[in-house]
DNA sequence: GTCTATAAATGGATAGAC
DNA sequence: GTCTATCCATTTATAGAC
């Protein structure tokens, strides 16, 4: 796959994506990019046919980002077995830090959020890794625990909703501190509205 | 308050939040804003000293924006009676709608939501926005609600988190069609879950 | 693969006539 | 209050030497 002996290529397309990811495409100069990477502009243009095109470079990878996450929590997923309260919170704290605040992914996920109201296929990605992806994930998983008994029967669907809603709220205030503890509270309170009887009661 | 008889201060406030909630602050020029106002850029500077100007006018009318919107929601909240499962929906649904899906105030929030990462005052105005302010409101409701016994006695706060993750999640999707039938399912569930007994269970 | 030099375009901003 | 004309800095991109 690598066309290029050296790694200038790869820092640039590392360096390039934080730096969009901070200011946004356009505030960023092929300058900034090569003077980051300790190179001179004109330099970059050997490596990519220019801004677009690198900007199209970290896209490219960042389906493959998606897609090696989606491969290993789906693994992840076939073999869960029983979910105690605690490890429904653990794991959801979890998949906020291996998902929405991984460096690749959250970076990515910042770099869309200012791109999508001007580029389609940034709205198209934006709402694909914030939206479609994660939620096709967790329907399944609240199918499972469903299946199992764990979780009352519902609509799958509306859980993966609600769950990725909190998720979603707590990862947009992620300057706050503490997102971990702050999901946790609102994790535990879902897990106690939908476990099936049988965990004790709240306090 | 007005310095200028003419509206073409106001044109230019009104183009440029436009221009910018759509592309972003860098990515529309003093140029852009000029020819869709239908003057010539230089005279742009005769109402504004500068471009970071324009965009800090447009920051200081989205604060009475907020202010004008706070005054009313509160003065409403307080003559809120007795809600009824169909009320809390439509509520709901309107609050969406006259606040994150308002024009002036949507665009402001898409416009933060762009330069946040780059700017500090963004970043403080579009987390009191998007959280700090609604859920101030929020929170008194909720609390107006366990007081008079329509809701189960909870922690106003988290119920005002869980109601505010549900409306930004259809919010943020709002691209996808029918966000308001969304957000309806949601928030029918939502009441069903915290309304005290007396109102018949589900389906 | 990186450099210097430079072209060509675009951006923010000012001076001064009307 | 808007215009024309212009300045100067920055930006993307190319040409060609090393």
């Amino acid at each position: 796959m690598a066309q290029n002996p050296p790694d200038t290529r790869e820092r640039l397309l590392e360096t390039a994506l934080e730096l969009f990811s901070q200011r946004g495409y356009h505030a960023v100069s092929i300058r900034d990019i090569a003077s980051a990477v300790g190179i001179r502009e004109a330099s970059i243009y050997h490596h990519f046919s220019g801004k677009e095109a690198l900007l199209q470079a970290i896209f490219f990878r960042a389906e493959e980002y998606i897609a090696a996450w989606k491969t290993r929590f789906d693994a992840a997923l076939s073999q869960a077995s029983r979910v105690s309260r605690e490890d429904f919170i653990t794991s959801g704290i979890f998949y906020l830090e291996h998902y929405f605040l991984h460096p690749d992914i959250g970076r990515i996920l910042d770099l869309l959020a200012m791109e999508k109201r001007s580029s389609p296929q940034a709205a198209e990605m934006y709402q694909r890794f914030l939206f479609a992806v994660p939620l096709e994930h967790q329907q399944q998983a609240f199918a499972h625990l469903i299946r199992t008994g764990c979780f009352m029967a519902d609509d799958a669907r509306l859980l993966a909703d609600e769950y990725q809603a909190l998720v979603l709220y707590v990862f947009q205030q992620k300057d706050s501190l503490d997102a971990a503890a702050r999901l946790a509270t609102l994790l535990d309170r879902f897990y106690l509205a939908h476990c099936a009887p049988k965990e004790d009661l709240p306090k």
